[in-house]
DNA sequence: CTTCGCCCTTGATACAAATCAAGGTTTTTC
DNA sequence: GAAAAACCTTGATTTGTATCAAGGGCGAAG
């Protein structure tokens, strides 16, 4: 019942640069989901090699801009990310959010720039990965050049959900369809499906949704009345995620 | 002024299967923006033998569905195509439209099935690629990885400008926005930015852009008014592009 | 060439979410 | 630890687009 409680991350962040034991593709937790996924050992040594690892980066910093030189893609470690970006007007768009084990940047490789910008949503920490050095590994090793091919696809398909779900649905199939997101992509990283903290705001949400804030709010409140759901403002529980499926016309 | 006049599509289609002269990549008038791109000669001939021509398909059959065991991509030759998807309750969403040198199939590489459906807005042909075999090309030729990776980051970041523009802009401006699509992509296949059919009803329209059909023909008699477009039915002319783009706040 | 069906357009009305407004709460900053 | 800023919630009103309704036109089929 009470979920005020704790306001610890829910992946613990890696010691900055204590260099004495090694973080690698090999040892870390997220590999049965992230990048190296699929890859013989001898493979995921040689994926290792060309990653970099740098330290965390702070809540509200950018992990790069729109209109940057796309260099690389990025692997979550550890907190969050969102990604935007800015119409000819100025006003924001996002486009996605990014929890651990999942990769960003992708939206560069057609131009060499980057199509968004990427800010963390609380302190972060990511595994860079050049192109170059993936694109040469690619081609060397089918395992991977199949699995990055299926990692680009999932992200076309995921925006055509979006696309869906913006499209029509209401503003309560969208909060709920984002609600169980975020759930289901907790569940593959091992945590909790009804229990977790949001790291992005009210507003943020409504941005990636197309809803304003007070429209977000008014649907926690709602969602809330109906037992569907306990929001302690970042925290939220999930009563009943079968109430809550049936409000999400789920593409 | 007058733009009833002809119902001639604006792309020919190849003569179906008269074997005598052969289309390939090689001499087929859109290598230059779609897979061939950036490849040298010998390289289009070992692509060219992986491709494979079928006659064209009509109007309103399907290249695949939703759900289709994924085997190949597709380049469009000739004709139009919608792509979309069913959501739970039994709605279509049309995700996207595909024409000649562009190419579409790609988000049926993560599962290995399609994600979405593809149906003929006219009489069609296609090129069909195994994707087996484009993998393996990929990993000998680096260009051609390179380029098909590209290709797959464009689709995301067109979808990312769909989602911008069906999260928050008005009705006037999704049209807009439409409209200047098509017509810088028939400006890359050398064809009138300013003079088009469209071969989707507006029906299909109304539902890529998230709006109804009445309001879809609402718009289209605003703009009409204001002097920035002639319509007649599906043939479009645009009168004051920069009119257009005043009224699209592209992403 | 005519009929039927689908598509398109226009108008009147209804409604969901945006906007405007204000007060409360959490987080950041100094 | 206090002040400021940013964020969140709730209410009242407005508004853009959906929905309902109906008539006209084009294209497919015979």
């Amino acid at each position: 019942m009470d979920i005020t409680t704790t306001g610890k991350t829910q992946e613990q962040i890696s010691k900055p640069c204590s260099h004495d034991y090694k973080i690698n593709c090999g040892n870390c937790r997220l590999n049965s989901i992230c990048l190296p996924l699929a890859l013989e050992s001898e493979d995921v040594e040689q994926l290792d090699e060309i990653v970099q690892r740098s330290k965390p980066i702070q809540k509200g910093r950018f992990l790069y801009h729109e209109g940057d030189e796309f260099q690389s893609v990025f692997a979550v470690r550890s907190g969050a990310l969102k990604a935007f970006r800015t119409t000819d007007s100025g006003r924001e768009q996002v486009t996605g959010f990014y929890f651990p084990g999942e990769i960003l940047g992708m939206d560069g490789i057609s131009n060499n720039l980057h199509a968004s910008s990427a800010q963390a949503l609380e302190t972060t920490a990511v595994c860079e990965i050049p192109f170059n050095s993936l694109e040469k590994l690619s081609a060397l090793m089918p395992s991977l050049q199949r699995h990055f091919f299926q990692i680009m696809s999932r992200e076309i398909t995921e925006d055509q959900q979006l696309i869906t779900l913006l499209s029509k649905n209401s503003a309560e199939e969208r909060v709920a369809a984002l609600i169980l997101s975020i759930s289901s992509r907790n569940a593959r990283r091992k945590l909790s499906a009804t229990r977790f903290r949001l790291p992005m705001s009210r507003i943020d949400i409504g941005n990636y949704l197309g809803l304003t804030v007070e429209t977000v709010s008014r649907v926690f409140s709602r969602m809330q009345k109906l037992n569907f759901l306990q929001v302690n403002n970042k925290e939220i529980e999930i009563m009943d995620l079968d109430g809550i499926r049936s409000l999400a016309d789920i593409a």
